[in-house]
DNA sequence: TTGTAAGCGTTATCAT
DNA sequence: ATGATAACGCTTACAA
């Protein structure tokens, strides 16, 4: 039933009738074998289609030209682009990518990334929490590099690679008031994210600036779709809705045009919706949504080059790469019905 | 600069005052020890933070507790589900699920998957090209166990989990031709999918069936919706253009809508639409996606609980799982304007 | 109950 | 130019 073992360098070696650390030379083209033993070798290597085993090589100290990515989940347009961009980066630079999820549980996402660190990638890009600032001490200790994404927490010595979303925030914001609204809903983003809390805090700020702050107006939320539309169903069906729902993400966004679309509402003649993010089906959703961009691919080729740059050993301590935002305007944001004085 | 070496084994035994195996065979919960000496041990090892060497684990003939994934890539809807329905599953069998993109490159899927089996992984889910017939044998020998998800390739020993896509593909054609349509286009998927060859079997042979064969209705495709876009295109600026378009993925049928809106025609009025997936964005884009559903969850877990069999040591030589795929009808199809006699 | 010895496959170092 | 040796960190016999 079980098949024969996987063929080993001593197996090579055998086969050419040499030794194995010739073999291991002649596959990474380190120190001087003559060209009629590599020729052998390679002979022998090709014929019983020797693959490297990644485990020993990475014990042994080597690199395995694998980087490892931990993100918290990949349903969303947004962290699906990230990856593949930093795959495709990855890819470029002749390494693999290798991704993690973490279903936003922390506890498991510390297990995943001391997994990681436990020795199979060469370096590793980081998508975390903020709540995570006791554990980035331990990160901070290791001897695998590390890059981190998207992070807003505490004060680290990490290299960070970052959209920014403060001041996209606001400009969206500020869209809207021009517009006339006042009364303007917000629905947040997932409970740990960074993200979140950055556009959570310019809402805020705003509107307190605007004098118009109503912690009513506030919904919890987590990114879904559904949250979005469980969100906006509670603002709607306050006594006085709001004319215009800024959600913390375009997913949940298209969660909230269902909950207009169920009362009837019109967008954006009757409801302005506005999102985050601009993932690829904020264009084709008719009338189009209004959100505020991040350079994902940007964002994820500068964290790759930055991962293998602190993996050829050059020091990016305490870097850090922001990326601006910028604001999309489409057709689900209008002025108000009836403009207030 | 370079932090304080990893923790190994032998630095907690060294604190805690017992030998290395000890250690081990604590941490594992294998073999007989003194709870006075668990207790010891599990406290110097918390208070060292250590975490096992994955590499070295795995290479001593240990469980790494990793299931490697490999899929052609991340940002159509269905792989996203499909990996994360798979996470959830392992997850919930205490493994973490690694994840490797192919780019639909065929070459560096064999480097990408033999580097798999390298041996970093306890098993593998691959979703694979139907090409890889010989690429396959090699896979058969491998001792790492292996499952193929949604394989459509020639005969092979390992196990496939797959979904159904002709019967699927059939019952959509017989819904639009009972709508009465008879130029109905089609835009194919992938060009080394299986599913999109499955797909495309059907349209042909349903239209043949039906006498209603047009090879220049035919556009190639590659599940985006870019493709999406062209193919409408190119149907929808014939002499005759079709009264309905099938495309082979949901994504690619967002594109035709698209094309649709370009040239000023209403879906479902002027023209009908259908796609293959039931993506979540399928009920939310106006008028509702027709489209056809796998049950994305029953094939990830179904794929997951095979492979965690088959690393237990069960046979699972020539098991074949097929779920069926069900037809979603929504408000994008409908008869056409002017039905032919 | 605990510890000793051996080996997994690779590669850096040093000899030859 | 090639090869012997050792070591990476862990776990499975087996011995005490």
């Amino acid at each position: 039933m079980r098949p024969r073992a996987r063929t080993t360098l001593a197996d090579v070696a055998r086969l050419a009738g040499v030794s194995a650390v010739t073999v291991s030379k002649v596959l990474n083209g380190k120190g001087h074998i003559s060209p009629e033993t590599q020729e052998k070798v390679q002979r022998a290597a090709a014929l019983l289609g020797y693959v490297a085993n990644t485990a020993a090589r990475r014990l042994r100290g080597g690199a395995t030209r694998i980087l490892g990515m931990v993100v918290p989940e990949l349903v969303s347009p947004y962290f699906a682009e990230l990856a593949r961009a930093a795959a495709d980066a990855a890819g470029r630079c002749g390494y693999d990518l290798g991704l993690f999820t973490t279903s936003r549980d922390p506890q498991r996402e510390r297990e995943r990334i001391q997994s990681l660190l436990g020795g199979m990638a060469d370096g590793l890009l980081l998508v975390v929490p903020v709540g995570a600032s006791e554990f980035l001490s331990t990160l901070e200790q290791s001897q695998v590099p590390i890059v981190l994404i998207n992070y807003f927490g505490g004060a680290t010595h990490l290299p960070v690679v970052r959209g920014e979303n403060y001041e996209g925030t606001v400009a969206l914001l500020h869209h809207l008031l021009a517009l006339g609204h006042r009364r303007i809903g917000f629905i947040g983003g997932a409970e740990h994210s960074g993200q979140a809390k950055e556009r959570y805090r310019a809402y805020r700020e705003v509107m307190r600036a605007a004098g118009l702050w109503d912690e009513t107006l506030v919904q919890p939320g987590d990114f879904t779709r559904r949250k979005g539309l469980e969100g906006a169903r509670a603002l709607l069906g306050r006594p006085s809705p709001p004319t215009a729902i800024f959600a913390g993400s375009d997913l949940m966004a298209f969660g909230v045009m269902e909950a207009a679309q169920e009362r009837g509402l019109q967008v954006p003649a009757d409801i302005s919706i506005a999102g985050f993010d601009d993932s690829p089906l904020a264009s084709l959703v008719p009338p189009g949504l209004t959100t505020v961009a991040h350079p994902i691919a940007d964002i994820a080729e500068a964290a790759v080059r930055l991962l293998l740059e602190a993996i050829e050993g050059k020091s990016v301590r305490d870097q850090l790469l922001e990326f601006p935002s910028r604001l999309v305007v489409r057709g689900s944001t209008a002025p108000p019905k009836t403009p207030l004085p």
